[in-house]
DNA sequence: CGGTTGACTTTCG
DNA sequence: GCGAAAGCCAACC
């Protein structure tokens, strides 16, 4: 009858934004909002945001926008956050409307049908 | 256990 | 069309 150690399956949550951020190809994007639907919380999007905080190395960070395709990003990288993730997107092929990202082309989907 | 902050989203001005 | 404020949820201190 060990207590519950805290440890049950709170992790998923930051995993599953990982394992998506992961998988998002090259020269598309997503926004918050769209992960944490994918979790299961349309409304939780700050907390992906959260779970980016900890993104580990590898993870294509700069492919998760905010919605709109825009950048959100106010303190990251140095300072240089919202103008690094353009250029990083720009070289992946990424087009840009006024420092917003073009959603219909490039926003990421699931190959499921909707 | 409680208060504050936050890589967000949406709505009002 | 752009800017600022409010709202919601979870983690951090």
């Amino acid at each position: 009858m060990e207590q519950i150690p805290t440890l049950p399956p709170p992790e998923s949550f930051f995993l599953e934004v990982y394992r998506i951020v992961r998988k998002i190809p090259r020269g598309k994007v997503i926004t918050y909002g769209q992960i944490a639907t994918l979790l299961g919380a349309p409304h939780q999007a700050r907390q992906v945001g959260w779970a980016m905080h900890g993104c580990p190395a590898g993870l294509p960070w700069q492919r998760v926008v905010g919605a709109g395709g825009r950048i959100l990003i106010n303190s990251l990288s140095s300072g240089e956050g919202p103008h690094l993730q353009r250029k990083l997107l720009e070289m992946e092929g990424v087009k840009f409307h006024g420092g917003k990202i073009d959603m219909e082309l490039h926003q990421w989907r699931l190959s499921r049908k909707e």
